[in-house]
DNA sequence: AAGATACGTCAATATGGCTGTCCCATCCTC
DNA sequence: GAGGATGGGACAGCCATATTGACGTATCTT
């Protein structure tokens, strides 16, 4: 490891040092596998003039109806005037609508439409058959591993909102 | 594991369409895994006035010295503009450096200057305690896990390269 | 000598983020 | 009921990162 002394100055070695090729090898899976995964609805999206940003909130309102607009800007974590573009799009083609709230009639509670669903459905059997595949090619425990992993990525402020995503399938 | 015995369309239920539940939480673990992974290290970038993408290419510079720009330019999938622009910005501040190759002379090698090779260091040591203690938490079974089921999302075309990059750590 | 390859470069464009500012409607608390 | 907090919308401008297409030069291969 030709790491210069003045960066990682541990003098005794930790076990979360002893392990660069295991991590290097985690970093390159992580890239390769999400932009492979990604890329697998990037031609159903076009043929909507949509991108990857439309499709994450068609996503995350498909996973939860009747999601208030805050509770989208958390899961993405991105500015209100993103979003706001990202919605009207969506808004336009027909695929996003929303209502009031009945208990805070300052919200407005984000649903898909009938061809919002059926978008949404038809991206998601692409995703669906690659990661599928290599779940079954993994096998089963290789799959609760890859879970676990994943969730000690997320930091603690964030799990629960992962979490609760998970709850109501 | 229950692939189906071919590519051919199974007329019964298959069990890749039985595990929505199990797919979508892989595409959320997924998203939030990889994005909180990567805003690790956004202020180490920004602090050289850098984004993700200068990170992207550092960081494969790092791992294969000696690195020709067409190979660069398989393992980011992006297009020889997108690339030149990073690099310009990464060999104006010293961080990575040409040379002309020994046997094609085309071709220019790449590789870290000093000054790169503690940059990406001190990059990297921010990923691996992210990563590092993912996998501590979740134990070595489930970190192998977590390789196998990336490794299925790669498709076979690129996994030769994948593989490659991991071979001579 | 001809063609392919590796790299560089110019110009124009799209996407998806950002900041800052201001506004309105509604809810909550005192 | 007044005042402040919250949910949402909108305008203006900017930045980072990607794209396509076309063209040029050096070098390798045949």
């Amino acid at each position: 490891m030709a790491v210069p002394s003045s960066v990682s100055v541990t003098p005794t070695a930790s076990p979360l040092f002893l392990r660069e090729n295991e991590v290097r090898r985690g970093v390159e899976l992580l890239f390769f596998g999400y932009t492979r995964l990604t890329r697998a609805i990037d031609e159903g999206l076009a043929e909507h003039g949509l991108g990857r940003a439309h499709h994450r909130a068609l996503y995350f309102i498909a996973r939860q109806p009747d999601l208030p607009i805050s509770a989208l800007l958390k899961i993405l974590a991105i500015t209100k005037q993103s979003l706001g573009r990202v919605l009207t799009d969506l808004g336009d083609r027909g695929l996003v609508e929303t209502r009031t709230g009945n208990i805070d009639r300052r919200q407005k509670l984000l649903r898909l439409t009938p061809e919002g669903v059926q978008f949404e459905a038809q991206l998601f059997d692409a995703l669906r058959s690659s990661l599928a595949s290599a779940y079954a090619a993994a096998g089963q425990e290789s799959v609760t591993g890859f879970w676990r992993v994943l969730e000690g990525l997320i930091p603690a402020e964030d799990k629960a909102m992962v979490i609760a995503l998970q709850k109501d399938i």
